[in-house]
DNA sequence: TCGTAATATTGCAATATTACGATAATAAGT
DNA sequence: ACTTATTATCGTAATATTGCAATATTACGA
């Protein structure tokens, strides 16, 4: 018990609720808000931008990366983070069409 | 440790959070895509329709209505399933100015 | 009111997530 | 090579989520 059965659901079930989390934890939205709020791309204080120590700030910035949201991360002394734009972008259609496909659709 | 810390994040990262967590998982995600299929909206089969036993759909359901995304629940032998189309759509005007708006500051 | 069908709730087990301290790894500069 | 700054990973504790069996509730019809 306790493990979700993805297998039952199609892959575009999967797919949205797979986006869907990514959003769905306060500190990955704020993550996202901040680094897209900055003029250069270098954000190493995120940790001190949120309130949150710098372990659970890099493991919410893997969750982001796993997901295809970030990019251009050089290594170096201080890390660079972007959003990648193409899946962000991607990722807000998907979920768009399926709000709007599923409301047309509704009785 | 292991709770997730609300009161360091804005009232609008929150709001994202919290509307995003609903379709974070797809049991949840088919149960609102099976409703807005339906022509009428008696939806009493959810449970043969998707895999998962009825305790398990009923859980689901009350989040998906403690988000404020069903309405029309008429007491009876069976219950009457709509979406709240009203909420459903300022949840995805929500999500997609998020997107929006994020995406437009980027680096 | 009694039986039946449909849905909700409770209790519990298994797994996932969140958070952080400690520590390791990485890269730049000296 | 050594130090320093930054980020990643590991280990662990606490809480949340998921799922289901059992049971309770609800509403309808006979």
């Amino acid at each position: 018990m306790g493990v979700t059965k993805r297998f039952i659901h199609s892959d575009y079930i999967n797919e949205i609720a797979r986006i869907a989390k990514v959003f769905a934890h306060p500190a990955r939205v704020s993550i996202l808000k901040y680094i897209s709020e900055q003029e250069s791309c270098i954000c190493n204080d995120l940790v001190d931008e949120i309130g949150l120590s710098q372990a659970t700030i890099s493991q919410h910035l893997t969750v982001i990366a796993d997901a295809g949201l970030l990019k251009g991360i050089y290594k170096g002394k201080a890390k660079c983070y972007c959003i990648n734009l193409e899946t962000f972008e991607n990722f807000r259609e998907t979920l768009n069409s399926f709000f709007i496909t599923t409301k047309s659709k509704c009785c």
